[in-house]
DNA sequence: GAATGTGAACGTTTTCACAGCA
DNA sequence: TGCTGTGAAAACGTTCACATTC
């Protein structure tokens, strides 16, 4: 089975259609385990609650992986998308802040089994500094760069409470990472241009207490 | 200082406007806490890294909160905003799944400070029933709609782990809650209609490496 | 003069509707 | 006939530019 892929640059891809792409790929793995063969457009968008048009268009962006009349190849598809998801290669990720958050995340499954592993955490707590975690010694900042090299690492988790968030990016960034998961509350002001995705719990607290506030019937 | 707030439905406000207004909100309390007295949009805007007619377009679906030619009173705006945000209220929540992501949250920081209280933490290991953590007993699931009930919870927060997240949800809403957290691998399905807001720290951490397949120089 | 508030222009995302293909 | 892939249309969100107000 061979599909045109003709020389399309995933990389304009916008963030929101690469998160529905995940959604469409988190879909098929499921269908995957429980054994089905072909899926239509119809389907699979109503599994993710979008709408089929807009699962073909997202998917358009790509290339072209259905059959017209007959649907899509669940297996074919779910690897197409994992390899423009960037799920074929393995990634090697640093965490700074090894508190509630930090822990949480290094112990999150979803995390590991998509490939990526961590190679550094670190933290300014002397009494965590030396402990070992999974295999991993939790370091000082300062030996970052050293890790970094070595492991070769891209991505920098940044878990650390409040304004420390920024001189940990600076950090980053020196050390030659160039992506970061920011869970910090603080938006960060890279020096370099990378690419920075940023997760807000209260934020998405705040979303519900305008809702409470205002949906009252 | 009157200004007019001419009966505005602030349930419609977009919810990417709801994101920048808590954005706003949040660099507004560090002026405060600076002793800043007075902002423009220009200033306030670069603070949160949006354009000024993107801050003052935002505004606009809430009021008329400035002075032209002055700018915005500090201490004034943050009071607006937080209001319209729901942060004036004490909101109660309950959870359920008290692994590491949800001890995680319950131990964040920013979460208490805003005003959001648990009520109540539920999960299914037999070992964890009956443990008190911060004055708050863990039970079983089944006490659920007592606990609601008498504490006036509105908010549920889901961190368990792969698929009973949609047991949970069934649970809460026959239980009576209103909005929920979501941090499980799952699409709810509510049965009522109610607001529901998700965190995929999988789906995020997919950006990264969609960024880094596709992004080298 | 300075900075807000807003209609109009622009750009992006979603939806529609159907041509094209198995 | 059934379902994909895609232009065209509609909806939505952002930016511009300036009239308005202090």
């Amino acid at each position: 089975m061979v599909k045109k892929n003709d020389n399309r640059d995933f990389s304009q891809i916008p963030r929101v259609v690469i998160k529905r792409l995940f959604k469409y790929h988190s879909a098929l793995e499921n269908l995957l385990s429980k054994g089905t063969v072909k899926v239509s457009s119809k389907s699979l968008s109503a599994d993710v609650h979008v709408k089929a048009s807009q699962l073909r268009k997202d998917l358009a962006y790509c290339g072209e992986f259905g059959t017209r009349g007959k649907g899509y190849d669940v297996k074919y598809l779910n690897g197409k998308l994992a390899e423009i998801l960037g799920l074929h290669t393995e990634w090697n990720y640093i965490l700074a802040g090894f508190g509630h958050v930090g822990h949480a995340f290094v112990c999150y499954e979803g995390i590991f089994r998509k490939g990526f592993n961590v190679k550094g955490i670190f933290d300014i707590d002397e009494k965590k500094i030396g402990q070992v975690f999974r295999g991993i010694e939790i370091c000082d900042i300062s030996k970052m760069p050293e890790i970094v090299r070595e492991h070769n690492v891209q991505i920098g988790v940044i878990t650390v409470p409040f304004d420390s968030g920024q001189s940990v990016c600076d950090k980053m960034i020196e050390a030659g990472i160039t992506a970061i998961l920011n869970f910090a509350p603080v938006l960060l002001k890279p020096k370099k241009s990378i690419f920075i995705e940023r997760i807000d719990i209260s934020r998405e607290l705040v979303t519900l207490s305008h809702y409470l506030s205002h949906h009252k019937e």
